[in-house]
DNA sequence: ACTATATTTGACAAATAATGTCAAGTGAAT
DNA sequence: ATTCACTTGACATTATTTGTCAAATATAGT
């Protein structure tokens, strides 16, 4: 029943293994991205939180599609915050509307 | 359409008002909180970020159901931290699967 | 096993953000 | 004008995040 999520991939290793595929290293990514290689490998370990320049670096070079790797990030952030709580899935639907609505409110004001 | 949402109650209006029918001072439920009422004043005014026991609190002394009171400050959290990218609704989504999965592994660790 | 290279880890400092405290400020009612 | 409730901003303190570096570990080739 869960078992479509038991894989399910962490940005780290999505990271991780296309930066494999393409045969960069760790210092020729963190280059690009003007970071330590340590961090980069803190990111793709999932010890450390990217920064959304970072995403975007990343999505450039290793070729993600900078909303996949986004909403990856954005949804492990959140999870991570909030599983712990009972009311965490009400409070996820509750944000959702919530987000519509600053949404429509952001577009009535252009 | 998004007329339902339009006068969606923020925590700290909630909070606000139902210390008013209670006839409570924010001193009063400021000293049970033990903080400062200057806090407390910021919280009501969305100024400032209540902490889980503050919101403990004043789910007690407002007899205010603490669940209800815990979805509104994790969806507000929530929705401020993404509301500006624009695949906000999708990371939202991703988040409850993740949410779920989560859920489900700490129950096989009981 | 030795070497070279890649990655991971931990210690530490620096920068940034969250939090608490306080006093001065505003506004409403008397 | 005084009082009371609330609000705001400045400031110090504390916690968290971030960056840097070197040592430790892993991996592959010889």
């Amino acid at each position: 029943m869960s078992s479509e999520f038991y894989h399910m991939e962490t940005l780290g290793q999505i990271l991780k293994s296309k930066r494999e595929s393409k045969g960069l290293l760790l210092r020729h990514v963190a280059a690009y991205m003007d970071i330590d290689q340590a961090i980069l490998s803190k990111i793709e370990k999932g010890c450390r939180k990217p920064s959304k320049e970072n995403i975007n670096k990343l999505s450039e070079i290793l070729e993600i599609d900078r909303d996949k790797l986004m909403i990856q990030f954005l949804s492990e952030k959140i999870a991570y915050e909030i599983a712990e709580e009972d009311c965490a899935s009400e409070a996820l639907v509750v944000a959702e509307k919530k987000v519509k609505l600053i949404k429509e409110q952001n577009k009535k004001l252009i």
